[in-house]
DNA sequence: GCGGTGACTGACA
DNA sequence: CTGTCAGCCACCG
């Protein structure tokens, strides 16, 4: 049995990684950590970034997912960054400095920074 | 097998 | 705030 208890294969983890991602929610964001934890990779951020480099899904809210502190991963000004400010945006987050912020209302959020489905 | 390269991250200086 | 570093893992030459 070449099957293990925990995800072993490449398409097993990628499953889980995209799995993850579509379970963060409109108006909420994940870090690459955090998605990875959710898959069952603690650990595993630079594989989630792979992941979602490699995927072409269109349907995949890959724009909710940030650096560990609310930052976008690409190049200010390039043309992917301005994709996923301006989904974000769509999403009614804020977006300053290459940084999703919290609504005006509660900015103290910005110190957990993660708002991505807990349960 | 080895070393470089990231859509990463937390710790430090 | 910026920069460096050590972990981290899949992929590529």
């Amino acid at each position: 049995m070449v099957a293990t208890a925990l995800l072993t294969t490449v398409a097993e983890r990628r499953a889980a990684i995209l799995r993850a991602v579509k379970a963060v929610p409109r108006g909420a964001i994940a870090s690459y950590g955090e998605i990875a934890l959710r898959a069952g990779l603690p650990g595993r951020a630079r594989l989630v970034g792979q992941v979602l480099r490699d995927s072409s899904d269109r349907r995949l809210p890959w724009h909710r997912v940030t650096g560990a502190q609310g930052r976008i991963a690409f190049p200010a000004g390039s043309q992917l960054f301005r994709e996923q400010v301006r989904r974000l945006t769509g999403d009614g987050l804020q977006v300053e400095r290459g940084r999703v912020v919290r609504s005006h209302q509660n900015p103290h959020d910005i110190d957990r920074l993660l708002w991505a489905s807990r349960d």
